[in-house]
DNA sequence: ACGGGCGCTTGATCGGGGTCAAGGCGGGCC
DNA sequence: GGCCCGCCTTGACCCCGATCAAGCGCCCGT
């Protein structure tokens, strides 16, 4: 509700470079909100981090934010839409790394080579704030909290990589894919049982380690079963607690 | 060589906390030892880190340098041995996140929740480096090299965790586990093509997301095909050029 | 309105590897 | 020295999900 009401002040910014809202609604969505508001960066912080950040885009379905083998140079927030990003190994074939929603950061993993490592491509309209890496590190250096943040996205994009790992059946992987698209659709403010895929059933199916065919008849056996209803790429969870009992062998403990 | 020419200097050492050995010797094999030696950190820095670490050990085969749930403290480079990091999953079943080699740093997971999301366990006889992470982090911020050497390896773990999800074969997996294992003592200054494996077949079973039966399985057929000789946990590489062809599919583009 | 293509679904078959089961071997402890 | 237990190996069987194949429907452009 802010959000669209706070689009008259839109122009009254005193942030020179990415000033297309006033500071509280430019960074809700973003990388940094959570640390600018909620970890105690003071103003002065949130002004330094929006003298550092360019918006970027918008990029439209299938292009390219940053390529694989492209010199590292920065991180991106996403700040609209969705992003997948994937490698492709020497065979052809594509690996997907993951589905980047708003306030996620990408390009994390391209710090240790100096290069990215994988695509990341837009899945629909997608907007970003680009975060020059050097400059990053060095304002983390004088604001620790900006550097703890840092830390701990990394840390948990570790954490996440991890966890896919887990043996499981397609039934478990595909309950626990929903139900974490669910749980950050709602972290971001939208309902956490009416979701839209942004991606076709073979990217879920590539993420997931599974064939596209598969994902199909898991999510008709879910439907037929009550926990969700499926409609192209609109999915309702039903019965949330039982896509939990699904997923559970696989959800932490 | 100059290792053991060097123990007639062990007393003689300016480091007040970790004084098993002069500067050198004792970084060498050192998770810090790269950035202290080859990034740039200078004398005073070395001293620091210095300062800052507090050597623990020797742990015995299957002790438990941290648990799953303990307060996260401090991350840990290996210094000795190898050590195991592993979760349990609700049904009880244990997931081997990785194999930790001397100069691997292990906790980083566990800076986003704070606590530590796995058991690190000796597989056999362990020494460690513990790094206060809060004092760490303060000292990332004085010296610039020191959060960027932690920052790359935050970005490898990522980058390595994402290689483990791909999909492929049994022979690929284990033909890229022993070729990445022979890879990383080599850089360590032992022989590439002839390793001891530290940990039970169950183990790498359970790493490589098979069954104990199939590692076992793989493995013959390995040497009945001249790529490799196991006996018992030793394993010598006959055709290290075959097993890269096995692996090619899943080794980085 | 129509054609075409891509994404999705559904069915049929097949195979890699998990599981169950049964030894063999080696090392540690009494 | 001998026993025992845990690790490893080998064999037989079977199941989940990949693959192959066919058809459907929606969207997009002309």
């Amino acid at each position: 509700m802010g959000y669209s009401e706070s689009t008259g002040g839109r122009k009254a910014v005193f942030n020179p470079i990415a000033n297309d809202g006033d500071d509280v609604t430019f960074c809700s969505t973003c990388a940094f909100g959570a640390v600018c508001v909620g970890h105690g960066v003071d103003k002065i912080g949130l002004n330094e981090l929006h003298c550092l950040v360019e918006h970027a885009g918008p990029y439209r379905a299938g292009d390219a934010i940053f390529r694989n083998g492209d010199r590292f140079s920065a991180v991106y927030a996403v700040r609209a839409g969705t992003v997948k990003t994937s490698q492709v190994d020497r065979e052809g074939r594509e690996l997907i790394l993951g589905f980047h929603l708003p306030g996620e950061l990408i390009g994390l993993n391209a710090i240790h080579t100096e290069i990215y490592p994988c695509d990341a491509i837009a899945l629909e309209t997608v907007e970003v704030c680009r975060f020059s890496f050097p400059a990053l590190a060095t304002l983390a250096t004088r604001i620790p909290q900006i550097q703890k943040e840092l830390f701990r996205r990394l840390s948990k994009d570790i954490g996440d990589a991890s966890q896919r790992i887990q043996e499981s059946t397609a039934d478990e992987r595909l309950a626990a894919f929903i139900l974490n698209l669910s749980a950050r659709y709602e972290a971001r403010g939208f309902a956490a049982n009416a979701l839209r895929l942004s991606m076709p059933r073979s990217d879920i199916a590539n993420y997931l380690g599974l064939a596209a065919e598969t994902v199909s008849r898991v999510l008709r056996r879910f439907q037929d079963s009550g926990l969700l209803v499926v409609e192209g790429r609109e999915v309702s969870l039903r019965n949330p607690a039982g896509l939990r009992e699904v997923a559970r062998n696989i959800l932490p403990e």
